[in-house]
RNA sequence: CCAGCCGGCCGGACGGCCGCCUCGCCAGAUCUCCGCAAGGAGGGCGGGGAGGAAAGUCCGGGCUCCAUGGAAGAACGGUGCCGGGUAACGCCCGGCGGGGGCGACCCCAGGGAAAGUGCCACAGAAAGCAAACCGCCCCGCCUGCCGAUCGGCACACCAGCGGAUGCGCCGCUCGGCCGGCGGGGUAAGGGUGAAAGGGUGGGGUAAGAGCCCACCGCGUCGCCGGCAACGGGGACGGCACGGUAAACCCCACCGGGAGCAAGACCAAGAAGGGACGGCGCGGGCUUCUGCCCAGGCUGCUUCCGAGCCAGCCGUCCGGGUCGGUCGCGCGAAGCGUCCGGCGACGGGCGCUCCAGAUGAAUGGCCGUCGCGUCGCGGGCUCCGGCCCGCGGCCUUACAGAACCCGGCUUACAGGCCGGCUGGCACU
RNA sequence: GGGGCCAUAGCUCAGUUGGGAGAGCGCGUGAAUGGCAUUCACGAGGUCGGCGGUUCGAUCCCGCCUGGCUCCA
């Protein structure tokens, strides 16, 4: 898994679609390279106070990722995942079925002219 | 057995599968990918991979840069019984003094208030200079009352002469009491207050007072013990010296400032600018040599020393910012053992190499065991609980390295070991 | 990572030789008005962020925690 460090990426990803679930907001930006998909992790002191948390959390999510099936983030996409609370006593499994699905539904077709989600 | 005190330690264990970071070795024909570049990633094998507090950032150092070197001083900040340990410390050890506890033991910013200044609200006579005030005592004078002796009978009184007796009246003297004035002696006592000019007891006195005595406290000077803080004891003094320095301050000692986001290097790359070299560079006197006087700048100040600046020409370098690499893992290191020391600690020998991220590595899932807790069932019981089985829960408290080290402080489920004190019972 | 500052009534803030806890707005009651606003009078409201210490006495002085703000790069 290629990762975000660079504080510009960040920047423009938060400015891209927004995916939310349950333990976390997913912010998604197709950089049109086509090249290979990158991850990013946010997890502010806002979210967590103790070091201990926030390294849990950001673990958990990372984790997640890396079991991702490759094909499901797409290519050329940035993908930053901002941790909230709800990560530190989500169910493993149905935090990657979280993941599964906003990855699904933010490298999919656009959103509607309404900024509604497509009717499958 | 119960209650308690002190010190030290641990803070889940084993295993499986899939991953992450890093170090070493091998391979690496410079092959592929990312990047403008610097540089980074990609293979195999092996090793290592969070804490006792990694935390707070309260102290002390190493290391790095900044400032022109040295000395003295000022300012500011800190520390503060004595001795020792240490690279150093505000830390630690041992001791001393004071306070608390039946005790084991615990607590103390614990120098100086006879260098000076300030403050001590309210209450209180008075709050620090010692006196004033109330009160107490003595003397004198005055007024009033009472009593006694003596003298007298004008008035009043009396049954009455008569003032002999009784009730009385007047006067002298003496004594007592109340009050006032004046003079003096006192500090024992005076609702208060955190604190009141040594304390307690006795003697003494007109009343009192270290006025005298005993003990305690205090001060001064010798002596003895101790490196010292200090302790013991003696003589003398005869109360002078309230508290506050985490109020200003004084004394002694320590401290230059900033911090790895320090700093160095590399790549891309303007302007200001910088470095080096050559020539040149204040005023006066003088024929020249030379002599005299000098400006500005560089630390908070002074002194000594050192250096730089005034223009022109030439050559070279070139910041910030973004990015990359280094700094960055052998150290006041850990473990074991022996020796010295009451101890903190020091020394010798042997063994080991033990995290290095930088949008930041320890994760995910699972099995077995252990611990804790809850529920149910059974058994035992000194009725407080203990044991066994099954099941559920937490899979466990506080908490995540960011240059490193020594301390301090703060947070912490549960547990282990050792020593000691008090009480009860039994032997 | 490293510096600095703040915390006092519901809100915004004063508070120094350490002895009284205060102001404005807001709130409540009353007056005035036919009614409302303005105005006037009166009143309630505080562990001075927490825990220790110094002192006779602490919002104030000294430690240690907690929470918040801000600066350097």
């Amino acid at each position: 898994m290629e990762r975000l460090k660079k504080r510009r990426d960040f920047l423009a990803a938060a400015k891209g679609r927004r995916t939310a679930r349950r333990a976390f907001v997913m912010e998604t930006r197709d950089r049109g390279d086509g090249g290979p998909v990158r991850f990013g992790f946010t997890v502010s002191k806002r979210t967590a106070k103790k070091a201990v948390e926030r390294n849990r959390i950001r673990r958990r999510l990372k984790e997640a990722v890396r079991l991702a099936p490759a094909e499901a983030a797409g290519r050329g996409f940035d993908h930053v995942l901002v941790g909230r609370r709800a990560v530190l006593d989500a169910d493993f499994a149905a935090l990657r079925a979280d993941l599964q699905s906003a990855l699904q539904e933010a490298t999919g077709p656009a959103r509607r002219k309404d900024g509604r989600r497509p009717i499958r």
